[in-house]
DNA sequence: GACCAGGAATTGG
DNA sequence: CCAATTCATGGT
């Protein structure tokens, strides 16, 4: 077990904003499983302590090694999102591995989270390996080339979106998610929804939570009810008025606003 | 049992 | 181009 001292970071927000699915919190810490390894995170105070890693994944899966100089004032200047900055000052977008990134936002069409969490460990169950660390036992994220069978996967409650992911194993071979970090925004945007099972807002969810396109804003029913409700009186808009919107109105910092708006969003209405 | 959830794809203007 | 409908399944 390692430690690594912080300025503002919040792991338990973090981890419950709705980016990752593989996680569990057990004994004032976390299990959370990524890729084919699983990771013991805690944090007390400013100080994390963690294993199943290296400090140099720690950095970069958790973020640690964003510049956020900019940001604070970005979110405080607006003032519907300065109460959400002061009650999660350590809300921070991850950095995932784009693969499981993507598949895990596919089977998150048209789901909720406790769903969600059904639908990914069925594929870990169905084509990942035994893991274990610290006692801990689950399975690994199938890699690419490795979600084979759609039948299978229908029978494990993907619904229709095992076609999708059968189909987009297909064309695994040939698909280099890692290099769209070199395109555009738009270009980056353009190659993902060609892919099966993918539209705008699982592209975006793509570019921001693991390919580092800050200006990335995913809408879905939060986001587009929030959006209506706090920017907009109430009135219908369209999405693609809502990420003009986000894209006049926050600009690179628009994938931050977006985390704040549903992480936000989504706590006021657990409390009523 | 009807209806809803919630994104993508398809179909019908 | 835009709006309506369909998809698979679990929850109310």
């Amino acid at each position: 077990m390692q430690t690594t001292n912080l300025r503002t970071f919040d792991l338990r927000e973090t981890l419950y904003s709705g980016q990752i699915f593989r996680f569990e919190e057990v004994d004032d810490g976390f299990w959370v499983r990524v890729g084919s390894s699983i990771l013991r995170i805690e944090q007390h105070g400013d100080t994390l302590r963690y294993g199943g890693c290296d400090r140099a994944f720690v950095r970069k899966y958790l973020a640690l090694d964003e510049d956020l100089a900019s940001l604070p004032r970005a979110i405080e200047n607006d003032e519907i999102l300065r109460p959400a900055l002061h009650e999660f000052p350590g809300l921070r977008v991850l950095r995932q591995e784009p693969w499981e990134c993507l598949v895990s936002f596919i089977c998150s069409s048209a789901s909720n989270i406790p769903r969600i969490k059904r639908k990914i460990d069925a594929l870990c169950r169905l084509f990942g390996f035994p893991i274990e660390f610290g006692g801990y036992q689950s399975r690994s994220f199938p890699r690419a080339g490795e979600l084979t069978d759609e039948a299978a996967m229908r029978r494990e409650g993907l619904g229709y979106r095992a076609r999708f992911l059968a189909e987009l194993n297909e064309v695994a071979p040939s698909l280099d998610l890692e290099s769209l970090r070199n395109a555009s925004y738009d270009d980056a945007k353009s190659a993902l929804v060609e892919l099966p099972g993918v539209g705008e807002k699982i592209a975006d969810c793509v570019l921001l939570f693991s390919l580092d396109f800050s200006e990335a804003f995913p809408v879905d029913v939060w986001i587009k009810r929030a959006v209506q409700d706090w920017y907009f009186g109430g009135r219908k808009i369209p999405d693609r008025d809502i990420r003009q919107f986000a894209s006049d109105r926050w600009g690179e910092h628009a994938g931050y606003a977006q985390q704040y708006i549903y992480h936000y969003a989504r706590m006021r209405a657990r409390n009523g």
